[in-house]
DNA sequence: ATCAGATGTGGAACGGGTTCCACAAAAAAC
DNA sequence: GTTTTTTGTGGAACCCGTTCCACATCTGAT
């Protein structure tokens, strides 16, 4: 509760040199640096970060925006993410925006109302207007808001591209492929488009089945599988995300169809939940901590001044082979 | 970049008839009000949130504390304590624990400066001492810390009880236990407690492994699993955490042994990666979203200057029967 | 007509640090 | 011995809302 000017009073000095104790700046001499330190501590002084934030317009925050962190990738975002902005010296906000009400916008207002010093979104939702109003530090994961905002994402060219051809090497003529909603503008269509041109160039067939954009939980999972499979399947290969093709395989096993032999699966993304199944996936991995460590570096020098117009760091995936589409 | 005093010159009042009117408090006549709310909209007047805060001294902003977010547990507990902060108006400053430096204590102090409202703290680190001398709002999840500190909790004792009772039932003559360090103080331990207590009064052989308090990362899971199927496995049932029973079942299939007709596997927690497996787990579920909901009340009330000594919350675990206990 | 109360408004002080500037004393330079 | 520099320190203004208090006007009651 005490604050600087009571050190000052109890140190005969005035406020200004116990400032620069406590900034280590400027000149102060050994002997009145030790009167004050002195009184601070017998006055248990600790500066309120809230002046200090108050001067400086900033308060070493920044907003990490996603649909929902109960999603493994989004998790495992977090977690990178959290810890790279804590090397920066950054705390983290967290917001889920998949709630009643526009999350969203609130958070990105707090840009404007000085409580966070940046953000970084992960959110899919629909208007983009908003981000090009802000003229504030911002970074987008896997999604292009305005030319003024970097994006950090995978080459989800290249993950279309790998998830193809392991399914074509592996034999397949009919594939079943669980894609995102084209209503969001994001790097991951790319993937899609990559997958289907290069499956059909090679006269494979391809089912497309449209994922709600703005749905990750458990419920809405289990009804698009039981829906695929209330029809007869007539495919021979599967390519969806983590829990797509995890929920795909059990649903497979319950059926008495034989993983890899008559169907194999491809996973997209690649995070932790792939290796808790029996066969193990295989999956097209995103590096989720080198998207996290981009985007800290892009946010930190957003805050600090430097401007990134038009960037997009784009970073390489990798094929993990699982069991899921060869009998190792 | 306008501030108060700026709106307040460009409608010909004091600054202190702008804040009324920001406030909506006190007498203002229809109006000045309407003066100055041109005033406001014309020079894109938005109020500097940490002008507000320095003069109420507090932020809004609650501190959780977990070890890892990447934990469906703790990603899981974070995701449904986010949305309730959010209910009630504050928001969520996330803190992994498991990184090098002593995270925990730092954000810790953040509540001596002023940096955040409260914390609520799903870590379980060694040190209590520290605890012991704030007097803050501070909120305990699973975890004993001083006197002072509410514990939100679920019911283990009833936990470790469910899972005896579904093994006993289900014909177990002799278990693998893997529990927590007793290095910790928490009340979890409870359920280690009973589980054994009541397999050892039925006269079932209860094989204990001690897991380690601070790891949660895959690699571990794999090595204790490992470690656990190097030496013949003399034990016809299981239990433990989700990702150890999730990693346990498949250890299984790989070797061929069948679940549950040789080996039955209980799992505590029941996050939804319980529900990713085939076949699915019998678990003893935690209420999360009500530990969330706990937590956030018990929080908001001590910001809000009631105290709530001695306080501890049960909340009450749910056996799921799925098919690792029984053939359904 | 008189007075209490409601209505309306602005100046000043405050919250708690930070920094600019002025000024003094000591050290170094010439 | 005088002039620079360097070192050391404190007062005041500032960051930007908020609230207290004083003062003014207007309404309605007696």
């Amino acid at each position: 509760m005490a604050s600087i000017r009571d050190v000052a009073k109890k140190a005969n000095v005035g406020p200004a040199t116990v400032s620069r104790v406590l900034n280590n700046s400027g000149y102060v001499s050994e002997e009145t640096r030790e009167k004050i330190e002195n009184a601070m501590t017998e006055l248990n002084y600790i500066p309120n970060e809230l002046a200090r934030n108050l001067f400086h317009k900033k308060t070493g925050i920044i907003a990490v925006l996603v649909p929902s962190v109960a999603n493994p990738f989004f998790a495992e975002f977090v977690e990178c993410i959290e810890s790279e902005l804590y090397t920066y010296g950054y705390k983290t906000m967290l917001c889920n925006t998949v709630k009643e009400g526009n999350a969203e916008l609130e958070y990105l207002d707090m840009l404007n109302r000085h409580i966070v010093d940046g953000v970084i979104t992960g959110v899919h939702s629909l208007d983009v207007e908003e981000y090009k109003q802000i003229h504030k530090p911002i970074v987008a994961l896997d999604r292009y808001l305005s030319e003024n905002i970097p994006v950090v994402a995978v080459n989800h060219k290249k993950g279309g591209e790998l998830a193809a051809e392991e399914l074509i090497y592996c034999g397949c003529k009919s594939v079943l492929h669980f894609c995102g909603s084209k209503a969001v503008e994001s790097p991951y269509h790319n993937r899609h488009s990559e997958f289907e041109r290069i499956m059909k160039k090679n006269g494979i067939k391809v089912h497309s089945y449209e994922l709600e954009w703005n749905r990750f939980d458990a419920d809405y999972y289990e009804k698009v599988i039981k829906d695929i499979f209330s029809n007869p399947l007539e495919v021979d290969g599967v390519f969806g995300v983590d829990q797509i093709a995890i929920r795909f395989l059990n649903e497979a096993k319950r059926r008495k169809i034989s993983v890899p032999e008559e169907i194999k699966i491809v996973a997209y993304d690649g995070t932790f939940v792939t290796g808790l199944t029996e066969p193990r996936l295989t999956v097209v991995a995103q590096p989720i901590d080198q998207l996290a460590r981009q985007s800290a570096e892009l946010i930190s020098q957003l805050v600090n001044g430097k401007t990134c117009k038009n960037k997009q760091v784009l970073l390489d995936v990798e094929l993990h082979v699982g069991n899921t589409t060869r009998n190792l």
